[in-house]
DNA sequence: GCACACTAGATCGTATACGATTTGATGTAC
DNA sequence: GTACATCAAATCGTATACGATCTAGTGTGC
């Protein structure tokens, strides 16, 4: 057996919050939960309580847990984290990032540009998922490589990173992220890669707030 | 009852691992735990689990766990993850301090420059902490401010935090954190509360680099 | 009609028990 | 003496069982 049961049910109702199959708000049991995965509760409890310290699901003492509630201020907070990490992460990456890296990132960054013309929103989101793993995943600090995933992993679940909420951003994102390719090609200063990374998230973050009458971030 | 007993099991552990008791190596077997706790192992499986999830302890699954060695490394990557949280943390915090707090920091940091005179390293690190706290636990956003929280816990679990590995960097470090206090008083751009906490604390991860012969860090 | 006590069902929290896996020691062949 | 197979002890992983707690619904008094 490669994996244990409480892997399984880990990465099964993970799978299903990213996935949307489970929407926010959604009542987990663990006895239902065991029962469709034949095992017993003990192992489900356990990957409930990892979910729990990722974020994705809320827990309750005797009461249960419920796939995490998504408002706006928790998108904000998700957003803000990651804006901090991620350019941190992508700014460390960039060294390490040598000339195949970089044409991957290119040709998904070209491919955007493509789904543009195409109006085709949903698989715009999948390409940006892409092309910002293909830039930050080389970081060197295992931490904040985890902890960019996880961010990533919860806008992921909570279905408001998608481009659909907001249209208009996506000409300019591909802009940056074109901007950003060069800096890192241009082996630019960490600092600087860090700051272009970080205006680009902070851009999106802020177009969603303006969207919804919030003032901008302070980060 | 106003805890459950996997929560007693976690307390119990976790302040062990930081206050030492248990030292880096040190072998957690669950029955051992339970015992002593006076419950049986599931809680403390539990436990141990949250655990791991922080990176305090190291998991293997069908042996056990073992209190989080550290090496050069791993203290390098603690430290570079805070370095670019905490300075977030704290500049987030800046615009929700008020002068109540800041005298507080300032009376913080005026002992520490007190116990530079002492020649008291351990009081200074301690001091030193809650400075720090002072400065970042108003930070308003919940998934950040528990990120700076969990790297300066992993810092005190690794004792490597402690002051009296670098001695030189004690005094300099009290006149950074009074440049910092000043950038707050004056209410400074965000960016610049960054850029200054950011700079504090690379020069300290620098600082030890240089004492191992390490290149310095990146960010 | 409203507030409060009570009850039943659902669900969680934990103890106990036992099978599964690892580890280190012992023994055996070469 | 070394390498490998074997075995026993330690420890973990999970199932089952039962008590504890919460929630919602019902009933009672006012």
């Amino acid at each position: 057996m490669t994996n244990s049961k409480s892997e399984v049910a880990y990465a099964l109702v993970s799978e299903r919050i990213v996935n949307g199959a489970y929407s926010p708000g959604y009542r987990l049991v663990l006895g239902t939960i065991a029962e469709e995965l034949g095992c017993s509760v003990v192992p489900v409890r356990e990957a409930i309580r990892r979910l729990e310290a990722e974020g994705l699901v809320h827990f309750t003492r005797n009461v249960g847990a419920t796939v995490a509630q998504v408002d706006s201020t928790l998108y904000l907070h998700t957003m803000q984290t990651l804006a901090v990490i991620e350019p941190a992460a992508t700014a460390l990456a960039a060294s390490a990032m040598d000339e195949t890296w970089l044409a991957k990132a290119q040709a998904l960054n070209d491919a955007m540009r493509q789904c543009l013309e195409d109006f085709d929103p949903v698989a715009f989101t999948e390409l940006n998922n892409e092309f910002h793993q293909q830039l930050y995943s080389q970081c060197p600090n295992p931490h904040i490589l985890d902890l960019v995933q996880r961010g990533w992993r919860r806008l992921a679940a909570m279905r408001a990173s998608s481009f659909t909420h907001i249209p208009h951003r996506a000409k300019q994102s591909v802009e940056e992220h074109q901007h950003l390719l060069e800096l890192i090609a241009a082996h630019a200063s960490t600092k600087d890669i860090e700051e272009a990374a970080r205006t680009h998230r902070t851009n999106t973050l802020n177009a969603y707030l303006a969207q919804a009458n919030m003032a901008p971030s302070a980060i």
